[in-house]
RNA sequence: UGGGGCGUGGCCAAGUGGUUAAGGCACCGGGUUUUGAUCCCGGCAUCGGAGGUUCGAAUCCUCCCGCCCCAGCCA
């Protein structure tokens, strides 16, 4: 949006040459979800691309949800849609439509287009119907009941729409060409019968438009100049476009396809996202794992960082899949440079300071955050036990310095913002598990550089023992294990990665972390990006504090 | 196979006849650093193939190869 020196892509092109011609006086577009599942990280794409226009152009953008099959389609699915949205683009004011708002308007054109000669009730079941239509390489064989006339297809659309005919009897059809190379131009059903009833118009129609009769005409009347849409639609362009021009519309709207954002080692189709939701391999629509908005959102990847990414995104014809490096990349940018810094002990391991007064407490004050003064100060107690992470402390005295940068018996290590410590000795429980380690801190070393003589190894991590708070931390991986999980005849079932998700109890963490709320983000130090989980089933202890990992640090160092 | 669309480094991608073929991600070196993070510096392609047009082609033409989409009363 800000980029002055992005290029601009080819339907911006399209939109500047409609501008300049004069045959679009303002920018409308949309985003037509089905209702028939939650958004996806796929969607966030289309999201951008077209809130993204309309806010470049001074336009408008509407939610529009395609509801024309009932059949597939739930409220729930139309409220996450309109919060994921609104988390997403949260400048939205824009209107939200329903293509159910339009259903008798829809049904009259349909009759326009009978009385026009244009469209015919046709008997043909499903297996005819096949069969009429032909093959890819051979022509179809028009229906017997084409030319019947128009008052007896009247007649008979409106007892298909009072539910007087059964479903699967009977379908409205466009009478275009059956003969077509384009296998969507012969003769496209426009109703079918499903006698079911809507979410929002109950049971008021036994019949309901097919996606192509209805989406063009949709947006003529909410004068959108622009329709977007994926590749996947190109081949109907021509059957929109016959709509269009054979409806006496309000207004005619132009379709164009870009192509869709895949990712790897994700699956982004709703109907996968759901078994996986239906069949129990993940928590929820929400799970963490899920490359869903709200997923993401619980997971702890910022709006921002999702509106970088799909910027960062093209919009053009050709259909790649994007490495989800490049999103973890935009991910971890935002969150580096706007993410409160703490300390979290993962997996401790008690540290006792010899030479540090047991009843003493120094407070450490310490920026939030290493360049961002905005984000204020916290406060480290520091006292005469701590925790440190187990992998932080190794016996084995001949690593080399570059090799282990952490805690090694007899040596010295920078406790973060506080003093060097050396570890002196180490106790052991009875199955020979080091249970303590004997350590002493280096005087005078708060804020200050080593000694003369004294080389602290690295930096690590810590917390006071007394004042630190348990917490759980939920560690996620991918949850495929291939990077094409649902390529050619792989069941993406199989691929699925069964360390996923790794549920680590007893963690410490700073104490300041105690009213992390979720969708609060911090880095924990030296281990990653994490935010309170929302919701916490897997705690053993009812609400207990628990943070997601929405990502680690990048780690070049190979051991 | 009929129709539609697409092929630029490992991935994404600018480029619209004259540029040393942008940029980002990833990767590989090096520097800074009280996060093995961040940050900084450096490295990393002749454009699916073959012909042709032209003084000059990733950009124009021809043929070939490869990939994607369409045969739901799904969207």
């Amino acid at each position: 949006m800000t980029d002055i020196d992005k290029p601009i892509n080819f339907i911006q092109q399209v939109i500047n040459a409609d501008l300049e011609a004069g045959t679009v006086k303002k920018v409308i577009t949309r985003f037509p979800p089905e209702p028939n599942g939650y958004l996806h990280i796929g969607h966030a794409k289309s999201i951008c691309v077209n809130f993204g226009i309309a806010e470049q152009y001074d336009g408008a953008c509407n939610l529009r949800f395609d509801d024309t099959n009932p059949a597939k389609e739930d409220e729930e699915y139309v409220h996450a849609i309109i919060e994921d949205v609104r988390w997403l683009w949260p400048q939205w004011q824009g209107d939200i439509c329903y293509a159910s708002n339009y259903f008798d308007q829809l049904y009259s054109w349909a009759q326009y287009l009978i009385n026009e000669g244009k469209a015919y009730v046709c008997e043909l079941n499903a297996v005819d119907m096949r069969e009429y239509r032909g093959t890819l390489t051979e022509v179809g064989k028009n229906s017997p009941f084409r030319d019947r006339s128009a008052s007896e297809s009247l007649a008979l659309l409106e007892q298909m729409k009072v539910g007087e005919i059964d479903e699967g009897r009977m379908t409205l059809r466009a009478k275009i060409d059956m003969a077509s190379p384009n296998i969507n131009m012969r003769d496209p059903v426009m109703y079918r019968i499903k006698k079911m009833a809507h979410q929002r118009t109950g049971d008021k129609w036994n019949i309901y438009p097919s996606y192509d009769f209805a989406h063009g005409q949709e947006d003529a009347i909410e004068a959108v100049s622009h329709s977007i849409c994926t590749l996947e639609f190109a081949a109907n362009r021509p059957l929109y476009e016959w709509f269009v021009a054979n409806l006496p519309l309000p207004s005619t709207p132009h379709q164009y396809e870009f192509g869709r954002l895949n990712l790897n080692y994700t699956v982004t189709s709703k109907r996968k996202l759901k078994q996986l939701v239906d069949e129990n391999h993940v928590e929820g629509w929400d799970d963490p794992r899920m490359p869903t908005i709200s997923g993401l959102r619980r997971r702890g990847v910022s709006a921002h960082s999702i509106r970088e990414f799909c910027d960062s995104l093209a919009v053009a014809k050709t259909d790649g899949v994007v490495d989800i490096a490049q999103f973890e990349h935009f991910i971890r940018d935002d969150l580096n440079n706007n993410a409160c810094r703490a300390m979290c002990v993962i997996n401790p391991v008690l540290v006792t300071l010899t030479n540090y007064s047991a009843d003493k407490n120094e407070e450490f004050v310490v920026p939030g955050h290493p360049n961002r003064d905005d984000l204020g100060e916290r406060s480290l107690p520091f006292s005469s036990q701590i925790y440190i992470d187990r992998n932080d402390f190794s016996e084995d005295t001949t690593l080399s310095r570059k090799k282990f940068k952490r805690l090694v018996i007899g040596d010295y290590v920078r406790l973060r913002s506080a003093y060097i410590i050396r570890a002196d000795e180490v106790i052991r429980d009875a199955s020979g598990e080091i249970s303590e380690i004997i350590a002493s801190i280096v005087p005078d070393t708060v804020g200050q550089d080593a000694p003369e003589g004294i080389k602290a190894r690295g930096v690590i991590h810590w917390v006071s023992a007394s004042k630190s708070a348990d917490c759980t931390v939920k560690i996620y991986d991918r949850l495929f294990n291939k990077a094409a999980p649902d390529a050619g005849d792989e069941n993406f079932l199989d691929n699925i990665n069964p360390e996923s998700l790794k549920v680590i109890e007893g963690c410490k963490v700073e104490v300041g972390l105690l009213d992390a709320q979720a969708g609060d983000h911090y880095q924990f130090e030296r281990e990653g990006y994490f935010t309170r989980d929302s919701k916490s089933t897997r705690d053993s202890k009812g609400s207990e504090l628990a943070f997601n990992c929405t990502i680690g640090l990048r780690d070049n160092w190979k051991a």
